[in-house]
DNA sequence: CGGCTATTTAGAATTATTCTAAGTATTGAC
DNA sequence: GTCAATACTTAGAATAATTCTAAATAGCCG
């Protein structure tokens, strides 16, 4: 079996899955290797037609528990940047998030190192910060020209 | 009639409907008021039941209806913070938003005057950006110990 | 192996939102 | 002021996104 095979149980999925409280099963892996393989900010539907391939019994139930398991055990972030269907996202390093309005396309942008400083009130104490901007991206802002 | 009477059709609300091209109308103005009575992100169902007293064949489309116009001219921000119903907000002041995953409530954040500056890739334009803080607020904090 | 519990599955149920069609109100032209 | 055009409201249907349910399956620990 190659170093690489993305079928083999990934020792960190299984073991973030564990001390989390959660089976490794094989639909989880697949979910998994999904937000991998292209990390354009699926939905819930879109990681479901994905997984199909080369897992075609996987049911949209199982996917939201995959997706589920996987947030839980900080392994992908859900991103509700809009109405309508929440997205998911494996950079678990600190970023934001881009949301072009034309062609609904999401984009990761690095966060300038000192930015997230909020002045909470007191005996509020901040677990997660998502920062979504709106606007129109590079492709669309020359295509409208 | 006095100075404060919430039923008049405020000056600013009419005009900055008209500007965004939408008419004035009662329901219209019920809804703003609403969102200003209590200011706490409540969402459209909220609204809805509160819209009713007062006005009570109000309806839930209409509602949504106006809500929309509102956000479109300005007058109110729509909050996505989680899976679920959209939250709205009348404050449109630059500001972020504390979710208290606890009790669920919605506070108003203010930002520091630096803080929001996104290292955006070129050609990328930016028109909004919502900043979304999750934990636990002081009320749930102390309870909790 | 055998029992325990987590997980998966299909499909039903629920929730949030949008759409539709008919009626009502408002506006602007005359 | 009347008329036509258009925007708005309404109830209810339709759709979309997510969660729930119950039964079958699979992994884990003794």
């Amino acid at each position: 079996m190659s170093a690489g095979d993305s079928h083999t149980a990934s020792p960190d999925l299984n073991e973030r899955l564990e001390v989390s409280g959660f089976r490794f099963t094989p639909q989880r892996q697949r979910v998994y290797d999904v937000l991998h393989e292209k990390r354009d900010h699926p939905t819930a539907e879109e990681v479901f037609i994905r997984a199909k391939h080369g897992m075609p019994d996987i049911s949209m139930a199982t996917v939201y528990n995959c997706l589920d398991a996987l947030v839980k055990s900080g392994l992908a972030r859900q991103v509700t940047l809009e109405r309508g269907a929440t997205r998911f996202c494996p950079n678990m390093a600190e970023h934001a998030h881009f949301h072009c309005d034309t062609c609904g396309r999401v984009f990761d942008v690095a966060l300038a190192p000192d930015s997230t400083l909020l002045p909470l009130p007191k005996g509020f104490k901040i677990n997660r910060c998502d920062i979504a901007a709106h606007g129109i991206c590079a492709d669309c802002a020359r295509k409208a020209k």
